[in-house]
DNA sequence: CTATAGTATTTTGCATACAAAAATCAAACG
DNA sequence: CGTTTGATTTTTGTATGCAAAATACTATAG
């Protein structure tokens, strides 16, 4: 259009504005996106866009039904029962072999994410859940970073609809929360005591949990998160 | 080059082949890999060949160093090893799904295929060789679709797909194929019996056996589990 | 001969163009 | 009034062009 120099990444630049936008329900669940409208929105070519859409769509927030529909994922209240007993299995290995091989800077790193958690729980405010939500996240990945198998992280990355993950999130209640919060900080010092019994075990629970929270809210209708 | 608007699916056709060549080894491990060449090599644009290799790295078939390069991702030996407890994991909990929702078709479906397993074991030419290799396919794939969980499925499909080429016959000894076949019929009895947690621990013994088939196999090869 | 600086060549990221498939709309028909 | 069929417009998939970043190469200095 007429922004012919712009070196700041723009396909990072939309998928955070989408992910964002479906993260805030400015985007609602089932709404039908296009490239050349969000293209337009976002002020670039339909290229970054579309490579964005790819992303959000392997990891969940976003599905392609039949012929060009694209919209926005609605998930089943199963699948995201499911999704939690495969992370459980996948994640407690994972977790059990970062007992073994961490370094000694990513134990710091996960108790520097642990204490970050922690400083925003229970949360005041929506800027706290994202917080929270960022530190969870990149808290699993370096645990399957310490665990030093590529596959089983690519695994897990197929494995996870982190979509679904982010937008339950704001069902958790205070309680919930807490105790997800000393789950992590159990699992970083099993960790830390190079336990791999411990780490699994531990983070086998928190996923449990997790499975359970989801299942709970089935019951109630998602008034999209934060 | 000429080719006018080619309505074949481009993208997919560079994925898998892309793909292909990979776990061939035509593509070598490290070996850098770049849009152009690919996409000269296959006769199409950049564009679906970009697709398709984004699609990889999120597979972890691929990976991005630092800048530019862009190599076919490194498979360390150890890996075998991961791969065969992974599948141990999830292979495992598709069983015990299998085991509470199977259909009664299904469970004969399985009988039927444990029963052409062992009516062709040990095998006795190159062509029994084949049949239990497709017999054991589809129990497999059986047994995955009654544990009704796609995205089980896609996983395990991946896991197994990985580095796991046809090229195992050899790398079973007769004794090997006689434990496997029972394995088989014992997995078929505890689904039929619908007990989810003795579906899990054959199937667990099922998969720790071959993985321990590849350990004695050495660091060559890699087989499928029968 | 090695190291380094500067240049030339790849390689990627983004924008744009165009054709085919799909969706939308409208008119004709029951 | 509902349904179907045909034309019109989106929308996507793919190809191509271009600029910037990264790599490879070359020549020069030490």
């Amino acid at each position: 259009m007429s922004n012919p120099a712009q070196r700041t990444a723009a396909t990072d630049q939309a998928y955070h504005a989408i992910r964002s936008d479906i993260l805030s329900g400015t985007l609602k669940e089932g709404e039908r996106i296009t490239e050349q409208r969000m293209a337009e929105n976002l002020g670039l070519s339909r290229t970054p866009v579309r490579e964005a859409i790819s992303k959000l769509i392997h990891e969940g927030f976003v599905e392609r039904g039949t012929g060009y529909t694209t919209r926005v994922a609605h998930f089943e209240d199963e699948e995201l029962e499911q999704m939690f007993q495969i992370r459980k299995l996948l994640e407690s290995y994972g977790a059990a072999r970062a007992a073994e091989f961490a370094t000694d800077e990513q134990v710091e790193h996960l108790k520097e994410l642990s204490a970050e958690m922690s400083a925003h729980t229970p949360p005041k405010s929506q800027s706290d859940y994202k917080i929270i939500s960022a530190a969870n996240e990149k808290f699993h990945r370096t645990i399957m970073e310490a665990a030093r198998s590529p596959r089983l992280s690519a695994l897990i990355s197929m494995a996870v609809n982190v979509g679904m993950v982010a937008r339950m999130y704001h069902l958790y209640s205070d309680e919930d929360l807490i105790r997800s919060a000393a789950h992590h900080h159990e699992i970083t010092d099993a960790i830390a005591a190079r336990s791999p019994e411990w780490a699994a075990s531990v983070m086998s629970s928190h996923l449990l949990a997790a499975a359970s929270m989801a299942a709970r809210a089935g019951q109630r209708k998602v008034p999209a998160a934060f």
